[in-house]
DNA sequence: CTTACTGTACCGGCTGGACGGTCTTGTCAA
DNA sequence: TTGACAAGACCGTCCAGCCGGTACAGTAAG
């Protein structure tokens, strides 16, 4: 059946994560990948040419997807600002014991590069945050903890408890204002 | 010469950190830290029989090394806590431009098991951090942000300005007070 | 309807190169 | 002479990317 066509690139993709996530970020291989999404390699490589474009296409992915999970949040009533919002969403992405993004490391060892958007779009952010608050110093020890929390999940990192976490959060939305 | 001898592991160690900075941690091969380290392959296989050895001796050293500092400071005068000093020595290894350990990345792809007695070492830091104070949600505050702040420079992310980075600081420095 | 042609989506064996680790052959200090 | 240590050629493995296929949908001429 050839039905599935337009699915094959997203289908590649999330298979991608799930093999940094589960085999670890060194073992995510064209092979890999391929069999994981039921494709064959040439078949990825029909859809990725490369595997730089295959990265490329993991932080588009991830990046369109916070863009849109964020936007989603601040637009939610409730929310007094966006900082909140990205504090909450923050908090719900950690909550996962897996972490998501653990492409990212091999995105780093294939090149550094590769993460360039991803430090675009942080610097983005933060001056969005920037407008909407005059205590600049509060802004960035939010927006660093929060920072900091991503990374430790990133890092799958079990040095903060259930406990700690919520804690941490209510000192930041508490923060936040 | 073969007077150097003793100061070998060392020399590799620091080659390694080097190559991983400077070439990127995809390019961490063997080869090219016995090469810049001014070594033979054999020589370096001398010293760590392993690829894996030679990441848990970075580890170790980065650790030793961290714990060394942290308790300089923390002997030094005017210093009321420990936390202070942590927010400090941070801000002061985030000065560098460049990412010191980016060969964590390499020791990642290796296997990702390399960082559990990081984890731990945080953990215990963070214990030890608990004991000085009464206040847990401002404590879990300036933790996490100074995780932030050394995930940024890990990552070299370039989101923070210098004067963005001392206010960051100064902020907390206060809640830590 | 049928045959021939075209472009798209996908398959999987192959290869060339890189890399980790071994092994043989030094080399130098004692 | 000997033995601790170093050198680097070499081997096996793994992997990215290539390439010659296959299958099928659409189109269009006969």
């Amino acid at each position: 059946m050839r039905v599935r066509r337009a699915n094959s690139r997203e289908k590649i993709l999330a298979a991608a994560a799930d093999v940094a996530r589960e085999a670890g970020p060194g073992s995510l291989s064209l092979e890999a990948v391929a069999s994981r999404a039921g494709v064959s390699k040439g078949g990825l490589l029909y859809n990725f040419p490369t595997k730089a474009k295959l990265m490329q296409g993991l932080v588009e992915s991830y990046l369109s997807d916070f863009q849109k999970a964020l936007e989603a949040r601040a637009a939610e009533a409730g929310h007094e600002s966006v900082l909140s919002a990205y504090i909450k969403l923050s908090a719900d992405d950690c909550e996962q014991p897996k972490p998501s993004a653990s492409w990212m490391f091999s995105a780093i060892a294939e090149d550094p590069e590769f993460l360039t958007p991803i430090k675009a779009f942080k610097r983005q952010l933060f001056e969005r945050l920037k407008e909407e608050t005059d205590d600049l110093g509060s802004l960035l020890v939010c927006f660093l903890a929060i920072e900091g929390m991503r990374s430790m999940n990133l890092f799958d990192s079990d040095v903060l408890s259930q406990d700690e976490r919520e804690l941490l959060v209510a000192s930041l939305l508490k923060i936040a204002g």
